[in-house]
DNA sequence: AAGTGGTCTAGACCACTGA
DNA sequence: CAGTGGTCTAGACCACTTC
């Protein structure tokens, strides 16, 4: 019988004492923890209790419930992404790092802009823009979600080859330059609908990158955002003194 | 009486529609939702499903629960600090967009480097370093904690200004150059300890910015990670086409 | 069929807030 | 003091996995 500590609520002790055990290699990455029935037994609590004491170790990360089978710990390997080189592959970037990147493209169509996106594409109200979504996987397991808008005339000319690669190489290749690219970084919590699309718990945290890209002539072309799985992704970065900018 | 629509679990039934209100405005951001005992009536549902429910807006951010006040909307106002010139003083770049700034040192002292940071600052295992912890705030309110290590070469000339100051500015005004910056953006979950420092709940989004400061000979000084509150803060970095790097 | 986690119920007691 | 959310109990039924 377990018994509450400095006036810790009950599944706090347990929750903390089961990470303690998880991080001191007690249940190694993929292993099973006991079951809810043996964990009210070894703690003397009820079944509640020990579900909130699970859950909490969910919310943190560290494990993963599988209905009928039992609760896991997950294994953490993320992947870096380099921000500094936009311009690289997603492919190359992660075959360096033995893995394999794919994407699904999910919609490619014509969209009056939302007001944040006419704003930073500066865009009349009457314009269109082209909206692409699409879910990036690596191994075959859903990391990101990216929403881009793309200037109509850009949009029109390479809308082939847009949909079923990636973006900035293409425009690349194409030899549309881009010279600038303005980022924002932040979190967030999965929504119900993009916890189900990322195979997430609810309200797990998400990395969002903003990005608007300029040509030469100064001249915003696309923008959007990639909301990446937090336990999956790392952007890497660097700065150099030339270039603090603002 | 509600039902579960589509097998949805009724608890993510009840959390969605307030979700829809909240969004629609129904209830204003720093307005209090029905309490437990209306929401039960409402929907027909027992205590439990509806503090489950609760919890689900909880762990989107969306509301907060005062015990013996009831549950509110939470306010979403970030502010944004600039990656690419850390050099500002942080002071300023949060004067500009209206808020306060300051810092509470939490520790300055000499100890051996943990691995990772050994590695990173090219030390023998026998060296030591300083370790500064301190906890970033915003108009009072706790928005990030950062550790720092320091080389002790450059950390006893300063050692006082450190303690008082932010690292960047303090070295640029006393004529060490950082010349290059190593940067990381990830995503982790709140674990006990922090959710307590930073007063957020548990296993809330923390976004992690990891750093390695090198010198005009590409000698590594500093380095270290700022853990900051995903609801509070947003990096921005501008890329030019000259930098990238690797 | 046995064991697992997922949902939901009714009810108890506590700690805190505010009038 | 009444009303709020926080913790915990015992027990029921379901859906899924594995044998």
């Amino acid at each position: 019988m377990i018994t509450t500590e400095n006036s810790l609520p009950l599944h706090l002790v347990i929750s903390e004492r089961l990470r303690d055990d998880i991080f001191s290699g007690q249940y190694a990455a993929g292993e099973q923890l006991p079951s809810e029935h043996q964990l009210m037994e070894q703690f003397g609590v009820s079944r509640i209790t020990v579900r909130r004491a699970i859950a909490n170790l969910v919310q943190q990360g560290l494990v993963e419930a599988q209905r009928g089978r039992g609760v896991f710990v997950k294994a953490q390997h993320k992947v870096t992404r380099s921000l500094s080189n936009p311009l690289i592959f997603f492919d190359e970037d992660m075959e360096r790092q033995g893995t394999t990147a794919s994407i699904r493209s999910l919609s490619f169509e014509l969209v009056p802009p939302p007001l944040a996106v006419s704003d930073r594409l500066k865009l009349k109200t009457t314009d269109q823009v082209y909206c692409q979504k699409k879910v990036i996987l690596t191994d075959g397991i859903p990391v990101a979600i990216d929403i881009t808008y793309i200037r109509v005339d850009i949009g029109q000319t390479f809308s082939q080859e847009l949909q079923s690669s990636l973006i900035y190489p293409t425009l690349d290749k194409n030899g549309v330059s881009i010279e600038r690219v303005e980022a924002t970084l932040e979190c967030t919590h999965a929504t119900v609908e993009l916890s189900e699309a990322l195979e997430i718990p609810l309200g797990a945290p998400l990395l969002v990158n903003g990005y608007t890209a300029f040509t030469e002539h100064n001249q915003p072309i696309i923008c959007g955002e990639t909301l990446s799985r937090g336990d999956r992704l790392t952007y890497s970065v660097v700065l150099t003194k030339g270039n603090s900018v603002l």
